[in-house]
DNA sequence: CATTTCTCTTGATCCATATCAACTGCATTT
DNA sequence: AAATGCAGTTGATATGGATCAAGAGAAATG
């Protein structure tokens, strides 16, 4: 379980967690499992947790004042998930994060987490270059939403997380795309057929 | 010059720089003035820069494949801009920044600002407070950009960012906001008759 | 200060995607 | 294995915003 989290940031630090900085890290994580459809965070709460996903599949999603559903976020294997907003602030999210595959978590809570960033250099670097990455995917997305055809949303999605296609149903993906089921089913039919 | 992002990194980081400290983000930055239409950055070269904004105002654009302009970011007076992403990785960047009124900043470059962040715990406290605001916009941009009508997106701009709409003429906040100059001027006419 | 060049507005038309509706088959529950 | 419900497909229709076009002010330029 540790293990995945230890190589995970071996890999994006390009570097070798030392034993004795990496018993913090193991200290400030504890373990979770959730089943499918059960909840990480409701929304009107606030977010205790943030989450490295282990195995399994979640989604973050709010939903809008005529009762319909946003993915905000999808995360699986390797993946954070979190509402940072809420968590750093303490104050009730707008989302809501559930598990659409049973799921393994290792989870830190706010206070554990800001002691970690002090006593693991490591750590720090990760936590540094995954808001980079995060505000570089984060800026695309924005680009994309705004400039890109259905068309173009999808197979950008493909190019940029063709696991997420696999791994959910394309509802969700339709959700996360901003685009209805149906309209995603006809350009799925579109981009297939070439 | 150098006082206003002093001021500014003892209002994010809500404290008090000492004066020994100060010194070195002084030393780190360097001042320079932008007349009305020049550029901070030029597409397809790498991001040199990441600057304060002290007076002035600028935006940072991508020009696509039919040739038309897409603004990704304004900055005024308070405010950083950069390519993050070009500068982070020194690689090509697919933006523009330039100019939109006569400007001075603060600049300084990838060298010197990690540098500046072991030197300086104040700025490493105020770059990751920066990141996480930036992250927490960027998030709720994606979804205005899903979720929102035109007018709903030109009200966010109004609660969000209203001196935007004083500063910038309306066929780069369109732009911005993902709707034509036509759709633009119709949506504010709508909001303003109310 | 005259001229050229933008910016903004308004109207007419068009198109990509949403919405509504019906049907199929797969999966979950009983 | 029957019953229920949900995910996906396909077709018909509606619509928000884009595009095209023309004109009026405002601002930059010589």
């Amino acid at each position: 379980m540790y293990d995945k989290l230890r190589k995970y940031i071996d890999r994006v630090t390009s570097a070798v967690i030392p034993d004795e900085e990496f018993v913090f890290i193991e200290k400030a994580f504890e373990v979770k499992r959730l089943r499918k459809r059960q909840f990480l965070l409701h929304q009107d709460t606030v977010c205790r947790y943030m989450a490295f996903v282990v195995t399994g599949a979640l989604r973050q999603y709010s939903i809008d004042d005529d009762g319909f559903e946003h993915i905000a976020n999808f995360a699986i294997e390797d993946w954070w998930i979190s509402d940072r907003s809420s968590l750093i602030g303490q104050t009730p999210s707008r989302y809501n994060i559930d598990a659409v595959e049973d799921s393994e978590l290792l989870v830190t809570t706010l206070d554990k987490l800001n002691i970690l960033k002090e006593q693991s250099l490591s750590f720090l670097k990760m936590a540094h270059i995954l808001d980079q990455n995060h505000s570089i995917a984060a800026q695309k997305r924005i680009e994309a939403g705004i400039t890109m055809t259905a068309e173009e949303k999808y197979r950008y999605l493909m190019a940029a997380n063709p696991e997420f296609i696999q791994r959910f149903p394309q509802n969700m993906l339709a959700s996360y795309l901003g685009l209805t089921p149906e309209t995603m089913s006809r350009v799925r039919k579109q981009v297939l057929a070439r």
